[in-house]
DNA sequence: GAGCGGACTTGAAATGTTTCAATGGGCGTG
DNA sequence: CACGCCCATTGAAACATTTCAAGTCCGCTC
């Protein structure tokens, strides 16, 4: 390789140093095959010697078409998203594209800020789990004319696909879980009630309960600020609070962060899990396998609704025949010890 | 906003519909201050109904300069490499970058990949946790002149940046501190020791040992195949596996993953812990903090480790007088319930 | 030996910005 | 009224690539 002088080389400088044309060095690039073995070697040999490395800005523009897709997420902290971002690397890489992953931390303006760049970029295409679905960013992004995908939320207008598992039912195959352990008085954990997911378990959780006939004041919410840990621990506090009389004996967490949250809680506060209370969590992330209680969860295909997500947006992006999807996956219980007992 | 026609609007588009030249519009964009009150006007109204959005790769040609910094990260499964990517973003925003999140899942052909697209797309500076930092593909980015810090690892060379903390310290410090809670015998979990960081802790935790005297059989290193929490339930079942005369009474273990997968081995297992076994984790991501039974670990400044890698290569980037800087940061140890008791 | 066809290669245009020297217009000053 | 100055705007060049119509060369056939 050449020592730098500054400047990077191109592909003149290239084409200067084999003795061919510009436009033969931008086809041993794109079109290996129409030129012939010998300038073809030349070529790269040049390449190599230059240290040349194609300019992807000037490529772009020329071509008008970027090689990126970009995921952005809603949480960077919780695991769940990233195994959904695996599964979109996945079909990314197959479809040879990079991924650029961004992280909106649940803050909508760092979320429009990435939204922003990347429709700069011109990329290929968005997936993204939105703070709030019905943004006024996201309808901008489709109105650009960007192929676009949500991932883990349903699109209420129909106006672009979406990818999510079916909340209501894991709601209620959570909850119906806990009733077949024999628990009477059970707590849904989870908040703010803006977020869907949060609204739509709950939903299923309720509707389970009075099928079964149960009395609506034992099914008792305790809300939340955000599904973190610490949140969770602080309703375990407040579970604890509770008179014992409508102390639940076990409680349905609206995703793994609080139900971490919950059993520390528990643990540290001397109550056996799930003797005296039994947890379940929604997402099944490896954390839920691995805490010291394993914790029964409502598995999501993690990966699996990115693979189907890239896919969706993929065919938005090439097929001009395109029509916009909403698929839905069924969620499954995983039942551990957390849960593991039945009551008398 | 005008509709679609395909193609997207240009500033050429923008400076017909203003009634301006080309130059006025990016001026608007770049230098807002030249121009006056009423045209600014008049083309920002312009871009507004025209839907106009600058196109990166065009600025970034003519420019000559991305406006990006990329991390490509060890792990995504591992919240620490998330922590350390918040501090980066965070620095980044300040500067006004965006960041690339990538992920190389510890396999070098995905980094070596990864690397290759953020060179062509001529990323500002690259920020790496290596898979083997002596790789031959490092070296090329230095080579090829683009600011480039070692993150989490040590530049053996000296010839790029690194940041990174004190492993051999923080092993002393994590089998001092159990030496201190009473314990003669101690397991090391962690493995493969082609990982620096492994043979580092490890080597500090074999000089505190000798230093108080201990025997050196009585430090039993338990090898691993990666640091997930996997790995450490397997070595949790090897450990219940020796004799009761050679048990270790404690583990210490080369990151957090591993030391859940072991707690969680031990709870299952119907271990006390810290009774029967203390377990000392590495990196003190949040999950240790929030296992059933809360981790003592080695605590590692994640964010700040992010913020002065960012700091580093942006000062690289832009400051000519730049000179490589080794940055090292002091591990301290946070004792939590899992090492909580002192062995008589 | 003229003509033809095929295999490679060439050269110029085009992509959407930024930059910068040059231009124009208005206004105050002498 | 001429001059000079300043402010705002303009127009063209430059960035590194891709694309494609046109060109060159060569060997083969009749």
């Amino acid at each position: 390789m050449k020592p730098r002088n500054g400047r990077a080389p191109s592909v003149k400088d290239v084409a200067a140093a084999a003795g061919v044309s510009l436009g033969t060095v931008s086809n041993v690039l794109n079109r290996p095959s129409v030129v012939s073995a010998t300038t073809r070697e030349r070529v790269e040999r040049a390449m190599a010697e230059l240290g040349f490395v194609r300019n992807e800005s000037a490529r772009q523009l020329r071509a008008g078409t970027s090689r990126a897709l970009a995921y952005v997420m809603l949480d960077g902290g919780n695991p769940f998203f990233h195994d959904v971002a695996e599964g979109i690397e996945t079909a990314a890489e197959a479809a040879d594209l990079s991924l650029f992953v961004c992280n909106s931390n649940s803050r909508s303006d760092r979320e429009a800020k990435h939204i922003d760049r990347l429709v700069q970029q011109r990329v290929q295409g968005i997936l993204i789990t939105p703070v709030d679905p019905d943004a006024a960013h996201l309808a901008e992004i489709a109105q650009r004319g960007i192929p676009f995908v949500l991932v883990d939320r349903f699109s209420r207008s129909g106006g672009h696909c979406s990818v999510a598992v079916d909340d209501v039912l894991g709601g209620r195959i959570a909850v119906e879980h806990l009733i077949d352990r024999g628990h009477r008085r059970v707590a849904f954990v989870g908040g703010p009630s803006s977020i869907g997911q949060v609204r739509e378990r709950l939903q299923g959780a309720r509707a389970v309960w009075a099928e079964f006939g149960m009395p609506e004041e034992d099914l008792i919410h305790l809300p939340t600020e955000a599904l973190t840990v610490n949140e969770g621990r602080s309703a375990g506090e407040r579970l604890a609070g509770l008179p014992s009389r409508r102390r639940p004996t076990a409680a349905f967490c609206a995703n793994d962060l609080l139900a971490l949250g919950l059993l520390q809680h528990a643990v540290t506060a001397g109550l056996r899990v799930p003797g005296d209370l039994a947890i379940v969590g929604f997402d099944d992330i490896d954390f839920a396998a691995a805490a010291a209680v394993p914790l029964t969860s409502v598995r999501q295909p993690r990966q699996e609704l990115g693979r189907t997500a890239a896919r969706l947006v993929l065919d938005e992006a090439t097929n001009p025949d395109h029509v916009h999807e909403q698929a839905t996956f069924v969620p499954a219980l995983v039942a551990r010890a957390s849960t593991g007992t039945v009551r008398r």
